[in-house]
DNA sequence: TACACTCCTGAAAGCGTTTTCACGCCAGCT
DNA sequence: AGCTGGCGTGAAAACGCTTTCAGGAGTGTA
């Protein structure tokens, strides 16, 4: 009720001392009589004071404030990955005593409300996911908003990110498969206009060179990212090529999907074909045959871009990061 | 770079008024001159101000900023579940000119940190999840915090509330199974620690009433929400009763883990046995038999939860609402 | 004893808004 | 002509904190 009226100079007061003084109790500043520490202490405890933070900001220029910014035309926050890494990045950020502002939001450049709630002087930094929109982003960046992208954006982009690695985990991926004895292996690209799309593709492509197995273009199909899309796409693969013992799919739900027409075709999974996924998403864990899949550390990129963020916030100037992936071998191969 | 340092003040002078009529541009006023509202207009445009919310909050005391707090000691944000309402929230609130705080901590009472980050003051209200820890949330709405809660709390709870009609989905799911022609109905029920647990439980039972079924408890069993707590439950179900022509689960995902035991024992499904289950996930859609299932309008939930906040802060004082469910007939049943 | 330092402290200036208050002006009344 | 009252405006105070600046007390040196 009457709680928060209370105020520095109150706590001034009770404890004898002036305003500075508690304000450099408050701050930590060394230079303070211990005594009157203890003081300022007991009546910040008494009183039940906390400091107002808007006033806070208004002086040093600081919020406290990062958000994590989601383009809200990807429908996709339903996928548990969204919930994951913010809770992971929500963790970081308090840790540091930051608070994380969530925005769901179309990420349009030419509206000009969506720039200024995140510019500079209204947040200290921002974490931005699944970038379509360049040109907004790197408006704010040269507005000099320290800013983090989780997924890698485009090659020649100036943007510091962090991202899993698609690369090696679709090679080590494929490589389980050519371990397995895999001689026809196939696989179920994603939408290459995505980073990772290309990436799990080019990491496909390497493991079969290492290998020294080919990879005639009939053996690649593309999805987008849908079960459907699977299904469809590993029926395709299956007609071009009936020899095929192994299948490289871009992600679990695809993977999903072309497990549903393998079986309707008879075909024993993983005798006759093999299948591995990617994401280690739940509903590959509850199918009869629990899919074999290339797991991200999800939390911890939601943790590294808090990290870096806040770095960035503190004028550094971090590198950045692609963080691990790990194979789980289940019953799909 | 620049663009933070551009104040009201600027303005003001560029338009050649007083700071105080750029104010009353800003907020609406109508008692201004039209031509002056258009040479302020103007330098606004053309120096590209925004103004500082931190000011701004320091005099009117409100912040513009809403918290959503999950406890994380439920880590069940990786049920997509959390990432669709807080979307809902977000997008809600932000069409109110409202900023979402996502906040994820152990919402410890005895935690002054807790507190104090969400003591009025600092936001203008706050949206709970699955309550655990009563005392934290009726001591922030002692101390004046507007505040609505997701998910029904105690009976005996003072606090406003959005819920889904867990009853009214039990009863309707329930009613579908003996509108089917089951005789020997038995239920999967979650943790009755839980609202939803119970009112789930709640609702079988009137259902079974009302349609002259009895319902023994034997045909009773109790799960944790998880899969491989409803397989042990419907092992359970059917050892005590082998005549078991239909069961409501309260959740998917021990349905998920009821069904894989009922094929173990070749009980066909629906046909032998039917499977109604509840939240409509993800996961019930991708397997062989898909399944029928109650749906919560979750995105609902948010925006509701957003709107009866702002309610509140404008110094309403909403009706706790429950939202109605839909059943979802699929294979299964 | 005087001087220069070092420490710790308080006074006061600001941070960028909103809002109260008073003022000047003009219209409408007596 | 003299009032009253409404209207649009600007001056200035206030919001609660941080931080610079200057000063007083104590300590060590000349």
């Amino acid at each position: 009720m009457n709680r928060s009226k209370i105020t520095l100079a109150d706590i001034a007061e009770m404890a004898g001392v002036s305003p500075s003084t508690v304000s450099r109790v408050l701050n930590g500043d060394p230079r303070v009589n211990a005594e009157r520490i203890d003081r300022v202490n007991s009546a910040i405890k008494e009183l039940g004071y906390t400091p107002n933070r808007a006033a806070r900001t208004l002086v040093t220029g600081k919020t406290g404030l990062v958000a994590a910014v989601i383009d809200s035309n990807l429908n996709v926050f339903s996928d548990p990955f969204w919930g994951q890494i913010t809770t992971g990045i929500s963790q970081a950020l308090q840790e540091a005593n930051f608070q994380a502002l969530l925005m769901v939001r179309p990420l349009d450049a030419s509206d000009p409300s969506v720039v200024a709630s995140l510019a500079p002087g209204q947040i200290d930094g921002a974490i931005f996911f699944q970038l379509h929109d360049d040109d907004t982003v790197n408006l704010l960046q040269d507005m000099g908003l320290p800013l983090v992208v989780v997924g890698r954006p485009d090659e020649s982009s100036k943007l510091t990110y962090v991202d899993s690695d698609n690369l090696g985990g679709a090679y080590e991926a494929t490589r389980h498969l050519v371990a397995r004895g895999c001689k026809n292996i196939a696989t179920i690209a994603g939408n290459l206009g995505l980073s990772s799309g290309r990436l799990r593709l080019e990491g496909f492509r390497r493991a079969l060179d290492d290998a020294g197995l080919a990879c005639p273009e009939q053996r690649i199909a593309f999805g987008d990212w849908t079960d459907e899309s699977g299904a469809t796409a590993m029926a395709q693969l299956l007609d071009a090529d009936p020899d095929i013992d192994g299948v490289f799919v871009a992600n679990d739900l695809m993977a999903l999907g072309a497990m549903s027409v393998l079986e309707e075709r008879g075909l024993a999974i993983p005798d006759a074909v093999a299948v591995v996924g990617f994401d280690n998403m739940f509903a590959g864990r509850i199918t009869r045959q629990q899919l074999t899949t290339v797991e991200q550390d999800v939390r911890g990129l939601g943790a590294q871009a808090a990290a870096m963020v806040i770095a960035m916030i503190d004028g550094g100037k971090p590198k950045s990061l692609v963080l691990p992936t790990q194979l789980i071998v289940r019953d799909t191969a």
